[in-house]
DNA sequence: GTTAGCACTCCAGGCGCTCGAGTGCTAAAC
DNA sequence: GTTTAGCACTCGAGCGCCTGGAGTGCTAAC
């Protein structure tokens, strides 16, 4: 374990080096306020935690730079998540106070701010329409066996997709189905979907519809809805090149581009079910991401987890306002959904 | 007027800086095929053609790099688009043949293809549905003053809208605004949809809807579905950072940012009506393109230009392959737009 | 346990050098 | 007159050298 001492250095180093990014000598340490020994002192503690493996001299004659573990020990240990400040608090609340009539548009908006704020990449993930119940769904034939079927949420939210069938349906069959379809399944969650159509909906079907194969086709095509991926916004990727460390464009190219693959995101993106969640350089499962921390959080409705924000940057990274950002926002977007959902 | 030996030069030192990224000197020129004469020849020729403006020198001893307006005399009158390598045009028309339904999931096809294959940005803009006529409009209360109106056209596009009222609508009125609207509306081009809604609706609607205000504002709203912007698709933004020019990552910043802004893409992105449009370096009306080429062209719909794709990098850029590609791609796309609007 | 002092290490950056690529010019060849 | 060979010249990239400064580890004194 760490005396408080070393403790009180590793945290002051972070934080140094986090601002200057650049390795912290013992000279330079002394010069703060709540240190009070001399560079000497400093000296034999630095040498120990480097032993330790809490930091790490890029070369003999330089300064120390927080290793993986010392960023690790910091967060989980030293790090006291303090107010946010005033500014960045009213910003942020000004930011939910706009009109935004789709979730589409605030989850843009999030990213947007995020990134904004934190000078790094944003991540917003969601929000997951699963749980949401159906309000009512439509089918409207496009001819030459196609058709949208739009799913209408409680919550305001609209989902298309496009069915094919093998024939022409007859309009009278269309109205049967989409009178039956509203009858069974409004008040279903999404996510329920699959079940619920199957197991109320073929019985009912086979007697009223005539064309019983293309109901089922339209049925089972609907039933994609509930299984998409999660909708993924990003914003400031560029704030990337920003940052020192990513200053070598063979550096940074990797993470831009495991961005732009916006299917493969959902993957690596940690999704702790609760509470803020920091991965660390090799924490992270991807290799682009091995100098690279990701602090995620999840944002809720109804108390139930329907999405992510995360923000990606280097392993130098301001955790603790970061932090404080992400616990913010998830909170303010937990209770813009509320509202949104209970006003809807 | 350039000699035809002048111009030989030109080209050959185009397409070989376009491949090699760096200067190009004499020597280097004479080894090529179809130039039979010596260095010192070619010297000669060098050095007019860079007192004419078409080359530069980066340093004395350097060899030539193309000018602007190199480029652009390259484009203008030396470029033979020729036929496209087999194997490219297979690919391209491999893409078009998998099922899409929608139309965003084609575009986004389409960006990440294009830029694929030229190892560039790809951009893509619309389609606009402005000339699409609606098939059916649909009115959902979600309760508290809120409702969203749903608009699908005729080739299976759907647009939502979320309108707001003063006070709760009627059942009865939503059901009779409805009729009243797809009474009206179903035929009618988006564009015209405001014209139409002012005119012919508003006698029929205060003859029979009990708040006419309501109706009104949930009419307003719906008319600014056709003001809405034009979506815009990226694809391989990161691919910018592979090109030697930005190695410099303050120069591939501004840019990548540039292409965060989505909204800001349309104001610059060239949209010629007709044919293929470059624009190389300067002509580019934004200061962070200024060493950029931004090639562009149509595609459409039932003959009428219904969006544009274009391919953004560096002024030395393969003008020939990504004009083909291009052009291909237009092509393709608007073959496949009319197939899919045809069979919609 | 702490600190002052000192010798040591190592990198960044400036300087000078060389090498090679490429030029322009001149004069000879065609 | 046009083309080409030859040559002197220029310039930047790359390498080695040096120096200054920042930072360390160690030792000895407090």
């Amino acid at each position: 374990m760490l005396t408080p001492r070393q403790q009180l250095i590793l945290s002051a180093i972070i934080e140094d080096y986090v601002r200057m990014a650049e390795p912290i000598g013992s000279r330079a340490l002394a010069k703060h306020e709540e240190i009070q020994f001399s560079p000497a002192t400093i000296r034999n503690e630095m040498a120990d935690l480097e032993e330790m493996g809490y930091l790490t001299q890029p070369h003999a004659s330089a300064g120390r730079v927080p290793s993986q573990k010392g960023y690790r020990f910091y967060v989980d240990n030293l790090l006291r998540l303090g107010q946010m400040d005033r500014e960045t608090g009213e910003f942020l609340k000004s930011v939910f106070t706009k009109r935004m009539d789709e979730v589409e548009q605030v989850a843009r908006e999030v990213a947007n701010v995020l990134s904004m704020l934190t000078k790094q990449t944003a991540i917003v993930l969601g929000p997951k329409t699963d749980t949401e119940k159906l309000r009512k769904i439509e089918l409207i034939p496009l001819g030459g066996g196609r058709a949208i079927a739009i799913l209408v949420t409680n919550s305001g939210h609209v989902e298309t997709v496009h069915v094919r069938f093998s024939s022409e349906m007859e309009a009278d069959d269309v109205e049967t189905l989409v009178r039956v379809l509203n009858d069974k399944v409004v008040g279903v969650p999404i996510s329920e979907l699959r079940r619920t159509l199957y197991s109320e909906l073929s019985a009912e079907l086979r007697r009223t519809v005539e064309r019983f194969e293309d109901a089922i086709a339209v049925l089972n095509e609907v039933c994609h809805v509930p299984e998409r991926e999660e909708a993924v916004y990003i914003g400031g990727a560029s704030n990337m090149l920003a940052q020192p460390e990513f200053h070598d464009v063979g550096k940074a190219q990797p993470i831009l581009s495991l961005l732009e693959q916006n299917d493969s995101i959902s993957h690596w993106f940690p999704k702790a079910e609760d509470g803020i969640e920091v991965r660390i350089g090799a924490e992270n499962a991807v290799v682009e991401l091995q100098d690279c921390t990701v602090i995620t959080t999840t944002y809720r409705l109804g108390g139930v987890p329907v999405g992510h924000i995360g923000v990606l940057g280097p392993t130098r990274m301001d955790y603790n306002r970061v932090m404080q950002i992400l616990s913010f926002t998830s909170q303010a977007l937990t209770d813009f959904l509320t509202r949104f959902a209970s006003s809807g």
